[in-house]
DNA sequence: TATGAATGAGAATTCATTCAT
DNA sequence: GATGAATGAATTCTCATTCAT
């Protein structure tokens, strides 16, 4: 009973967010109405504040809610590998990817960084998220540097490198037409850990 | 007399761009009013209008006469030099230290890339300056390739790479404090190229 | 059982009405909410309804309803008093207490009369009262002035002056701090009756 | 040219406050609307905000602005006088009359002191305004009691039982068709200065 | 040219009421 | 009987743009 009208809302909660990205990606936080997303979501105008209290909640969940399906597939990494080129190629092949089946999604993170003063709890999780990437891929970096694969640098450094590649290209890639282009990218990518031969 | 005046304007016109970039970065495009642009500008709001027809005017020579500024900076490359990797690095210093003091201008520019659909104007004009940024870049690249002195990958792809990163990077130090760290990323971008040796 | 059953309803039934009195009185019709007023009723704002079909009708028993305690001790009067004097002392200051000990209905009540537009059902009602008030005062007055004891005036001007003076009071230690003041009044009072020697 | 434009602001501000107090007084504070008191006042909507910067901000013109008004009418006082009981009884008549002809302000003000904590400032300015109103009494009464024409009382208590009297009338006569009973009250307001003979 | 008053479309949010569970 | 999700009318306030002075 109860939780047949429980799985309807969460249904329902799940239509407004799926709706709210696209919408918030698209037309941007300001000019994406409440009527937009209700429309959107095939309910009625008020009832979007029975699921979030306030636009600012709707976008903080619209952020934060795929942020950490995103958490799980970047953060995979085999830090016991035996071929740390191999991981790392690996690695960058699945962000690569990650990031080019995401555009929507990156285009609305890449809204909220670009006014960091507008809305500060939302930058401080990204910020937040950001520094756990770095600090995930820094042993690996480490890892194929003692073992002579990598060039000697700043681990912490060459892992921000990369993640603002990545980021970089998103950014990029807005402007040309998105294509195959973004696979050819993970060589380019590779080259910032200093791979020797 | 004419003249005078007309420099008087010139003056006043260019102050009301200069606020506005700093407002328009830090506010959004929807989020500045007239009304701020002329509180900063130290002029009535209904002036505002008498130098630029509309807002959205006012965002476009905001975000379009700086980008000339910028384009002289970023385009000077000496293709005659003998030492290809000296010139190179020589650039990305440039570059960087151009990106690096002009944070509040790319965030602009920023918002506008996250916002494809919105100033289409604009974002072409933006394109074709990534294109433009991307050709000069090419012939070098050729060179160093030619020589010896960089690995063999596609000049194209190499350019776009290198500009992906300077905007990512800062995207992502609009996240972390800026510092220091920019310097740093000389060596990360010049890896991009593909340097022998 | 059913009574049992009824009891409870009629439990609940008067705490939605002590705490609407409280609510109304506090922050005025429009701006109490159902949700408020079930909150503080401790049930669920669905329910409110169950008990009183509309706000309108919450409101008009929540101050009716009252009207009927207020009224049973108000009217008290001794006609066959032997000393008039005496008993329009007694009077005067049971019916001080009274205003004094019920400030917060008291204030509802005159939120009431200051929209007099709004509820004409309830104006009706507050109405009647008054004019039964100044009824059941009248012929102590006329006794008291046929015994010489009061100066000779219209008695219901002097009872509709004496009602007005008790409302004033209400109205005026609503914005001083109330306290023993309220005792003192006694005397003033007293004088609207035209009291000889 | 300046005064003439600044002239006709005067004319439109006065016209809203004037249109205000009959529309805030009549429907409340809540139930007036910014539209309303537009259309009243021969407007448009958002001409309103450019005369008062918010709905609580008019409203506190609209109360305040008369107040002071009512302020230089109600503290003419002779203490000069050869005649307190002759000054006394003239003060009163110009009292009530005021009272009489301010119906409808004076309702507007019950309704703010009605809800004292819903604006607060207003409140602080009616309390301050009440103080002044007894304090400018109490010299006269004193002189009363002085020269033996009135019984000796506390003059403070005095003086607040006779505001709150004539508060307490409007209010009364709110609820009965107000007539020529005004008048009548100056006999009963008298009584509780204690006129001796 | 400069100013700022006037306008009104548009947006977020609130809330009484209804009604399915 | 109790609950609370759904609805949409209603309200305040914002702001680009126009235009008279």
């Amino acid at each position: 009973m109860t939780n047949k009208r429980e799985a309807a809302k969460q249904v329902k909660r799940k239509r407004i967010l799926d709706e709210s990205i696209k919408l918030f990606s698209t037309n941007g936080y300001t000019e994406t109405t409440i009527q937009m997303v209700a429309n959107a979501a095939g309910i009625s105008f008020g009832s979007v504040f029975t699921y979030f209290e306030t636009k600012e909640t709707l976008l903080e969940a619209t952020v934060m809610e795929p942020l950490e399906e995103v958490r799980e597939q970047l953060m995979i990494i085999n830090y016991e590998t035996e071929d740390v080129t191999e991981e790392l190629k690996n690695l960058i092949q699945r962000n690569i990817r990650l990031f080019s089946t995401s555009k929507i999604y990156l285009q609305l993170v890449q809204q909220i960084i670009s006014r960091p003063d507008r809305h500060p709890k939302l930058l401080m999780s990204l910020d937040a998220f950001f520094t756990d990437f770095v600090n995930h891929l820094i042993p690996l970096i480490e890892k194929g540097q003692k073992e002579g694969k990598l060039k000697i640098q700043d681990p912490e450094l060459v892992a921000t490198a990369y993640f603002s590649f990545l980021n970089g290209i998103r950014l990029t890639m807005g402007l040309e037409e998105d294509h195959i282009w973004w696979e050819k990218f993970i060589d380019s990518a590779y080259l910032l850990f200093g791979p020797i031969d």
